[in-house]
RNA sequence: CGAGAAGUAGCACAACUUGGUAGUGCACUUGGUUUGGGACCAAGGGGUUGCAGGUUCAAAUCCUGUCUUCUCGACCA
């Protein structure tokens, strides 16, 4: 990409906002936009690490034999209370955005059980097709009681939502640990550190979920967490009246040992059992001929808190002051930053060319009339995780590339420069 | 919804206490000089001070209402 086209606005870095300087940095750069409380709109630069995330999940999905779809975001009031949900989620518990017009009631989907189960019951009429995991990413609308946060509590953010149908409680078991086992790569491809932890299961219903929690000081939750168990829980089940049953399962004796730390649920899944099967009456045929109901699970994973967390997660700071945030080179959108002086324009447009040519996604920066530290500034400011400065020190032969988290610098020959990136190890 | 804070130029803020021409920095436009870690000079543009009402000769400033945003809580597939 060309810098000049991307139109990011100059900002000045002493007015960013101290908790969540990542976010705001975007904000100010014009890459977010609020429209209202809890409502965004992404740029160039979000959008693509959305994409990238995406694929990861994906891929690691696909791995485990789910199978993508998409589900509808304006949904019949009818199908919700074919479930017995409406009433919940517009009344009791005015989660659901709604609409009312000559067409009908509808209401923004903040989840999909009703459709996934509709979906999945129309085509898996027999044990023979079981299991089957649907799953899609899309945006989803929640009315939040107070978003904030940015991107951590919004009313409107994308997020992947998977749906399984079992034959039986122990096949469901196996699917949701399947899950859990795909979770685990993901986030470890994402370079987070996620740690799953036993949570209350809500409104979903079901009786046993799990949670996949960030440590982050930006953090809602509060879990406890065993580190030479790797091991966590969320502090929320001390307050359960079934609190020792959740403490045995975990093989704890003493809930002393555990340190509390403040995290961000990433991810969240439950074993759903019969729930929406039976009430919304979709069966399959066993063995025998008969009608038995579905043992579901859900699974989500919030991929805009994925973003605010690897943005706000790697902030750079210097001696205090916030001077921007580095991407991890795997999920980056762009992967590194393309600088030169007036004498070397050529130099960067040629370098640029090749790694565009090698599938290296980079960003030239082409803009008019700016210093050489100006420049560099916004590397930080825009997350990419490496940069070549092309300036007085250019010898016409070695490029000095800098990563921008760590400050290290390793200077390539012109023509290993393509090795060098395709051998970044992630 | 409860408690608190704030709304003044694109952004961050000042002026409000004590009513009297709405200002500063950054950003933006034009010209020039600069170019290795957020440069400089000169000129210029941009505001019904969130909105509505009231008091007053006169309101950003005082009073009332209202809307919005943020923080804490409640809530949280």
């Amino acid at each position: 990409m060309r810098l000049s086209k991307l139109n990011i606005r100059k900002i000045n870095l002493n007015d960013i906002d101290k908790n969540y300087s990542g976010q705001d940095i975007l904000m100010k750069l014009g890459e977010l936009y609020q429209f209202e409380s809890g409502i965004y709109g992404y740029g160039n630069l979000w959008t693509k690490l959305e994409r990238n995330v995406e694929n990861i999940i994906i891929e690691e999905l696909d791995k485990v034999g789910c199978i993508q779809v998409e589900f509808p975001k304006l949904q019949p009031k009818k199908i919700w209370c074919q479930s017995n949900r409406w009433d919940t989620y517009t009344k009791d518990g005015d989660i659901m955005f709604t609409l009312n017009n000559n067409l009908g009631e509808y209401g923004l989907a903040p989840t999909a059980e009703e459709c996934a189960t509709l979906f999945g019951a129309n085509r898996l009429n027999s044990y023979k097709n079981l299991p089957a995991v649907y799953y899609q990413i899309g945006e989803k609308f929640r009315k939040e009681i107070r978003a904030r946060g940015y991107l951590f509590r919004p009313r409107t953010f994308v997020m992947m939502d998977a749906y399984s149908f079992d034959k039986s409680e122990s096949d469901m078991q196996k699917t949701y640990h399947l899950m859990h086992d795909a979770y685990l790569n993901i986030f470890k491809r994402l370079g987070i550190k996620i740690i799953p932890t036993i949570s209350d299961n809500g409104v979903i219903g079901g009786k046993v979920a799990e949670e996949f929690q960030a440590i982050t000081n930006l953090g809602e939750d509060k879990i406890l967490y065993d580190e030479s168990q790797d091991l966590g829980m969320n502090k929320e089940v001390l307050e359960f009246e079934n609190k020792e049953e959740y403490l045995k399962q975990l093989n704890i004796k003493d809930d002393q040992v555990l340190k509390e730390y403040n995290s961000v649920e990433l991810g969240n899944n439950f074993q759903l059992g019969t729930k929406y099967s039976e009430s919304m009456k979709l069966y399959f045929k066993d063995e025998n001929g008969e009608d038995k109901p579905y043992f579901m699970g859900c699974y989500g994973i919030g991929l805009g808190r994925i973003i605010a967390c690897l943005i706000e997660n790697n902030v750079i700071k210097e001696n205090d002051k916030i001077k921007g945030f580095a991407l991890p080179y795997q999920i980056a959108p762009y992967k590194v930053q393309i600088i030169a002086n007036e004498k070397n324009q050529e130099v960067a447009e040629e370098l640029y060319n090749n790694l565009c040519e090698n599938n290296i996604s980079a960003i030239l920066d082409d803009r008019e009339n700016l210093t050489i530290g100006n420049r560099i500034n916004d590397v930080f400011v825009l997350g990419t995780p490496r940069m070549i400065v092309i300036g007085n020190k250019f010898d016409g032969n070695i490029y000095e590339i800098e990563d921008i988290a760590t400050g290290e610098k390793d200077f390539i020959d012109k023509n290993e420069i393509i090795k060098y990136f395709n051998n970044i190890s992630i």
